[in-house]
DNA sequence: GAGCACTGC
């Protein structure tokens, strides 16, 4: 107390003061965080233990204090690092930056982090907050993760295919690290130990073999992190691995139902918006809603009920989020509203984990979420309509304790809870899984089928997407990845269908194209049209438009961009000419999130292809050789018009329609390629071009010439 | 005539 009045008097040392006395309230709040009363326990427990569970709720502060506890205990001794997992992109980011200045250091030496296209480590960094995705591309490159002496997988609840998979690929790791060490021991010819995951023909091991000769590793410690009450499952599937708890810190919120079924919750969602409004305290809403369509009619809604309301009770603002809508209308959630004025949210699932509103006090819960699900028999993916897990429900709720005590509405009557299922099924159980199966063969499992899952996907699925692998000549017959082919797409991060388009279009001189066609697949939907100006959206997306079809239409959208950057580069500095992009965006109704993401994907695949020697070529005009270029990649997703004038997909035999935001929906060509197979309302193809169906059995004769 | 949420050396 005494020494923050001092900091106070040393008036031309501002600067240093406030530094000190920020330094002193991370140590305190370091201090008040219900972790730090467990460290000396924790040390013990890692110790003793190779793989933990810690649960911990939110608000424990597990995932910033204990990389620092390991770090202090001395597990980066021998200059081994501490890796640090997290689902997201921006955790990865915001929690390395936190503990290095918790460190005292500046992110990207001691802590630092590693997501897709940003790298802020270096060869001093010990503790590594990094995004799952990218450990598992990591391994690819060391099997052994021989950098690591500890991992920990932080969010493991959330149960994202990656988690699902890294976890999978850890046991493995560890149960090898483990046994070399044995093996180095009862022998004591460290040169002749078991190093090798038994099949050393792959170049790969062979080398990294070499690299560990002479040098024994230690195990591998793991930690599995998650805030789900339920860790059994984990602790099962680790050999009966020690459970540890973190209490969290988390104020109250007090839950209601409703007392009846509901039979339209958006009704009740309105009436309950303005009941919490004109009833409760002062405090923010947040309500969980499925898709943009429902949040758009109740924003309407809700802001028409506004203007009926007395003058001095609309002190109401309604704000929409969603993952399409762009950044600068996200950003909306977070400016503070004038006094006195209350905001309702209304929001998808982004708010369940993604963005974390402040201010909120009210949750209002229908118990319904939009989630993808995909039926490996049609290799199709559709949007459904679910309700929520128990789960899914407390995440919603805690979302109105974070402050202080909250209320949770829950739209259903309490009975409903109880028949929700306990948690969300796993993705990995309901998504297509042709990249998980690359990726578990370029790290040496053999047997994909009989791999070891946290809970194992379809069968079906499986067999479905190694078929699809195999017709794709990334894996030969006997379930091995192909040389070279297999071995390049693994490692190309995309798509394995847009990794072997790369390698087609190479061998026809029009990797330039493909290039770009690929990373505008690989993003969001690139035309944001929004309702009150669709007739404007549609009149600019089609100076874009080509007569071939979408594809074509994503290059000159593309490349129209890269013209306008390349036309300004002269005159405006980075900062600026990114902000006139944006702009441009804007003006031509483009998403400009979605094209940085393209652009960043295009950037990070240039090289790929480029160090794999693969020829940057172009077809120049002659789009014709591009359209025969995208046939003979995509023969996997034909359509074919019938007589009706509906399409019948090839291999599935469903009939489909084209999606009406294609460039074709009213042209209906006889037969076109296409990307996407989903079920919205209906069953749509997107992201298609016309090609000529004779091309196919000369292009991808293996395939078409056979069912034909 | 229409788009849950994440992510990848």
């Amino acid at each position: 107390m005494e020494r923050q009045g001092l900091n106070v008097k040393v008036s031309n040392n501002d600067c240093k003061s406030e530094n000190i006395s920020r330094k002193r309230k991370l140590a305190e709040h370091r201090k008040s965080l219900p972790v730090a009363s467990v460290e000396n326990l924790l040390i013990q427990e890692v110790l003793r233990n190779d793989t933990l569970i810690i649960v911990g709720e939110t608000g424990s502060g597990k995932t910033t204090q204990i990389p620092q506890f390991l770090f202090n205990a001395g597990f980066c001794r021998d200059g081994k690092a501490i890796g640090v997992t997290q689902p997201r992109r921006v955790a990865a980011v915001t929690v390395a930056k936190r503990v290095a200045e918790e460190c005292g250091v500046e992110v990207g030496q001691k802590v630092g982090y590693s997501i897709r296209f940003e790298d802020v480590t270096s060869s001093s960094t010990r503790i590594k907050y990094m995004t799952d995705g990218l450990l598992l591309r990591e391994a690819l490159l060391d099997p052994y993760l021989s950098r690591y002496s500890v991992i920990i997988v932080d969010e493991a609840h959330e149960r994202t295919v990656h988690t699902d998979v890294l976890l999978g690929f850890l046991k493995k790791v560890q149960k090898t690290r483990s046994r070399s060490l044995n093996d180095s021991f009862n022998t004591e010819n460290v040169n002749t130990n078991g190093l090798v995951l038994k099949k050393g023909n792959n170049g790969k091991y062979v080398s990294s073999l070499r690299q560990h000769r002479g040098r024994k590793l230690p195990p591998l410690k793991l930690i599995i992190m998650s805030a789900s009450l339920d860790a059994r499952l984990f602790s099962e599937y680790f050999g009966g691995a020690r459970a540890f708890r973190i209490p969290g810190r988390q104020y109250p919120v007090a839950i209601s139902y409703t007392r009846k079924h509901v039979l339209d919750y958006s009704e009740t969602t309105l009436i309950t918006i303005f009941q919490i409004h004109l009833e409760e305290s002062p405090g923010d809403i947040l309500a969980f809603l499925t898709g943009q369509e429902e949040i758009e009619s109740i924003e309407n809604l809700a802001k028409e009920t506004i203007q009926k309301l007395p003058e001095s009770k609309r002190n109401l603002v309604v704000i929409p989020i969603y993952s399409a809508l762009p950044s600068e209308q996200q950003l909306r959630v977070f400016a503070p509203t004038p006094p006195g004025v209350r905001k309702v949210i209304l929001a998808t699932n982004i708010a369940e984990t993604s963005v974390t509103i402040p201010g909120i006090k009210y949750v209002i819960d229908p118990g319904f979420v939009k989630a993808r699900t995909y039926d490996p028999n049609k290799g199709m993916e559709s949007l459904i309509v679910f309700p929520t897990s128990k789960a899914q429900a407390l995440q919603r709720s805690g979302r109105a304790g974070r402050e202080g005590p909250g209320k949770c509405f829950r739209q259903y009557p309490e009975d409903m809870f109880y028949k929700l299922e306990d948690s969300t099924k796993p993705e990995i159980k309901r998504c297509n899984l042709s990249n998980v199966i690359l990726q578990l063969t370029a790290l040496g499992v053999d047997n994909v089928a009989e791999f070891d899952f946290l809970e194992a996907p379809p069968r079906q699925a499986i067999f479905k997407s190694l078929e699809q692998l195999i017709l794709l000549g990334a894996i030969a017959n006997d379930g091995k990845l192909s040389d070279p082919v297999g071995h390049q797409m693994a490692r190309i991060p995309l798509d394995p269908i847009y990794s072997k388009a790369l390698i087609v279009a190479s061998q026809s001189n029009c990797l330039e194209e493909m290039l770009i066609t690929v990373s505008m697949l690989s993003v969001e939907s690139i035309f944001y049209h929004p309702r009150e100006k669709q007739e404007e959206a549609r009149a600019k997306m089609k100076c874009f438009s080509s007569p071939e079809g979408d594809h074509l239409t994503l290059i000159n959208v593309y490349r129209s961009a890269v013209d306008f950057l390349n036309k300004k580069k002269l005159e405006l500095n980075k900062d600026k000419l990114e902000k006139s992009l944006r702009k441009w965006c804007k003006e031509n109704f483009i998403n400009s999130r979605s094209l940085r993401h393209a652009r960043d994907i295009h950037s990070q695949i240039r090289g790929h292809v480029e160090r794999m020697g693969l020829p940057l070529n172009s077809c120049g005009d002659d789009m014709l050789q591009f359209c025969r270029c995208l046939a003979g990649s995509f023969f996997l997703n034909v359509a074919t018009k019938q007589p009706d004038g509906t399409y019948r997909d090839f291999a599935s035999g469903e009939v489909v329609q084209i999606h009406p935001s294609s460039v074709l929906f009213r042209k209906k060509p006889d037969c076109v390629i296409f990307n996407e197979f989903v079920q919205t309302n209906n069953k749509y193809i997107r992201n298609i071009t016309k090609i000529d169906r004779l091309w196919l059995l000369e292009l991808a004769p293996h395939y078409h010439a056979l069912k034909s």
